[in-house]
DNA sequence: TTCCGTGCAAAATGTTTGCAAGTCG
DNA sequence: CGACTTGCAAACATTTTGCACGGAA
């Protein structure tokens, strides 16, 4: 099976590139904190284990696995300024956050392939990737507001 | 009908607030600029009416609008820094963006409430609204691509 | 005349870079 | 050995803020 792990080994290996102490970290890190997480929290995680490692190295192997395609940078609440980084591993999906308590769902929809493919039949674009955003409230965040 | 400027006037008169020289200016700049305009190409035009108008006004009646609900802050290219400030006046609205030349289409799809509703549904959350991004190529770099 | 809005400069934020020293193969 | 990586600190780009002054209502 392939884990982020397994797959950043080997873009290294074909590339000349070593699997140093703090890739192994980084990567450890990001498959552990699973959905989104920004770099500092990425840097939160390291740090507890080896708080040598320095939030540059975090970045530029961020960047390094997005240039590789293996994590994508977004970010949810578009005025906030941090990045997220997003594991593309399990397939493409998309993401609700809940305006309230900006916790994320993901989903995914048959309906998103009908759209490219439409949309490019109309407009001559060839269509690569799609990413869906929907904002609302979250069961809890509903009752809530219910309630009062 | 309600233009932009229409609307900051009323909710400036229901809020006290006033419609400056700069923020008539800024208003206009939008208009023109139409589309999902910089903070920097907003303040390009401003300054060239009025060189005496400061970037930092640009901003903050920027988020004004932006907690009007009367613009709303986007990112195109996710790791670009700058934001962009769309117009929410037309309608609800999604967007392609071409990887190669960064150009910019508008879409609709009525397959796109079809997911709001059956997330909502699937997920028990109260979907408030919906943003979708493609990435591809737009005709002309496709054309470009394929005669290399 | 009263606040609201502005210009200015300085701060803040999040990310990137240059470089010398360290390390993996 | 030699290229690839790192930590550090400084740079960077964009956006935000505090404050005293100026202007709309």
């Amino acid at each position: 099976m392939d884990t982020l792990i397994d797959l950043a080994i080997q873009r290294l290996h074909t590339q000349g590139g070593r699997m140093t102490f703090q890739r192994r970290l980084i990567l450890e890190a990001l498959d552990c904190l699973g959905c989104h997480p920004t770099a500092e929290e990425v840097f939160a995680v390291v740090n507890q284990r080896d708080p040598s490692v320095n939030l540059s190295t975090i970045y530029r192997t961020l960047r390094w696995l997005e240039q590789e395609g293996l994590i994508s940078a977004r970010r949810f609440d578009e005025s906030r300024r941090q990045e997220r980084f997003d594991l593309v591993l399990p397939a493409e999906h998309h993401h609700f956050q809940c305006t309230t308590c900006k916790n994320v769902i993901e989903f995914d929809h048959p309906s998103i392939q009908v759209i490219k493919t439409q949309f490019a039949g109309v407009s001559g674009c060839q269509v690569q990737s799609a990413s869906m955003m929907l904002y609302g409230l979250c069961p809890q965040c509903r009752q809530l507001r219910l309630a009062s």
